[in-house]
DNA sequence: AAGTGGTCTAGACCACACC
DNA sequence: GTGTGGTCTAGACCACTTA
């Protein structure tokens, strides 16, 4: 029973850490001045949301709505066109529209990238370029990323520091085939990811979150205990299916957390 | 230099392990069946997904593209407004329409419920209640999560197996002011988790996650070494401003990697 | 068969930003 | 002013589903 007592003790420090801010944001009505759909949009979401409208309710049709803000269909159709791609409602022909259940648990999180992180932060950054050397892939990269057998790429390793502290120790791949300007950048100066953001257009983006204890070298460049426990990030990016920069991250678990909130539009 | 090599290592291992899967989904062409909008927005996205519209671009006014496409103004009007909302380009009255840069890095985290996230990968599920108790909210909770002072909350702790070893461990608060149908339900036979999603509707949730080094007691019920790396998710949901749970849940950090993928549609 | 949503048209007026 | 996007109207036809 002391391992109960234990994880509820955790489990309370969890809350006392997170303030309580996305609740604070409830409640904000549409100005007068705001376009009717905003209003009609509003309203509906309010009773979906306060579980007013419980799911699988069936909301008004549209032509009950035309008559009730006395507007063109057109305008209501917007709306719960709207709503059905934010996946608040579900819509059926001959049916009609109706109030989807929550469905899995599914977040937005937000990964910036790190310079801007740390002076969001209010931190002074710092970078250093550790190694970088143009290589050709290896065997087991070139199968597992299907890229072509004469690829070559950038590997960089450089760390992150946050008011003159270890912030993050960063590896990474860049496909020269693809993103030929990189031979070119400065990375001395500059971070690859902050580079990357600014003159590479990506749209697949894949990332994977891991636990892992630090090993020894990973730990003396952060500054921490070999085996304590780190988050890794692992982000692979592609254009048109054709695979950019691939990059791990170590954060110090102690000091990092991510963060994701939910938002209520949300693919389906 | 050992280190280097070591950490190279590392992340050839990771890109080994990631299968090249959003890559493979790109390219679906609307059939000519598809409606004329579903046309003007492939095309447009095809331009300036593939770079040939690099950000900065403007382009073509409304006007023009109804003469491109012969058709009336409120269609093109649509594609671009919802291209807008998807945050691929920003429109300026009087000034046009632009492709906008890449924004910071998020992406959409799928945390499934964990039931349903062990069976969708395929493998047996196994659940275990370890305690159950009412008790009132403590003064810290109180203060950190707005909720009153005679508030009684369900606390929970409980296990998931997947193919009968340990999967994750969790430890729950339900408030029984706002979700007091709880009281009733029989956390014996189901999770926590899927009973209040199949129950209760929630539309704001914020999770935080991190790496720590389990303690004793989790690591003994997680069955792994004391100070293994765990990824500890901590989740906090609410009903128009109001808590209804936070749980806390630890996954052994070897065998879990959470995973997020980019889509186009992002809030800005 | 009837009623729903899905899509589109050809106008219109307004707000706003830039010249 | 001038031209852009923002919003809205009052129709229309079609596809689909369900009664």
């Amino acid at each position: 029973m002391a391992d109960l007592i234990c994880l509820y003790q955790t489990a309370a420090i969890v809350w006392k850490e997170l303030p309580l801010t996305t609740a604070t944001k409830a409640a904000s009505k549409p100005q007068p001045k705001a376009p009717l759909r905003a209003r009609i949009r509003h309203d509906i979401e309010q009773r979906i949301l306060s579980g007013d409208w419980a799911p699988g309710h069936r909301i008004p049709f549209e032509h009950e709505l035309m008559a009730e803000y006395n507007c063109a269909r057109m305008t209501v159709s917007k709306v719960l066109a709207s709503l059905a791609d934010s996946g608040l409602i579900e819509r059926r022909r001959r049916a009609g529209s109706f109030v989807r259940r929550p469905q899995s648990q599914s977040a937005v999180l937000e990964i910036p990238d790190i310079k801007a992180e740390v002076i969001g932060r209010g931190h002074s950054y710092d970078y250093e370029l550790i190694s970088a050397r143009r290589r050709r892939a290896t065997k087991d990269e070139r199968v597992a990323s299907g890229i072509s057998k004469d690829s070559t790429l950038l590997a960089l390793q450089c760390r992150h520091f946050a008011d003159s502290t270890p912030y993050a120790v960063e590896v990474r791949q860049i496909l020269l085939d693809t993103v030929p300007e990189a031979g070119d950048a400065n990375f001395f100066s500059e971070p690859p990811g902050t580079w990357l953001l600014q003159h590479v257009a990506w749209h697949e983006a894949e990332h994977h979150i891991a636990a892992v204890n630090a090993d020894p070298a990973t730990a003396k460049l952060l500054d921490i205990a070999p085996g304590a426990a780190c988050l890794v990030l692992n982000r692979r990016t592609w254009r048109s299916g054709q695979l950019l920069t691939a990059v791990r991250i170590w954060y110090p678990g102690t000091s990092q957390t991510l963060v994701a909130r939910f938002t209520p539009s949300m693919p389906r």
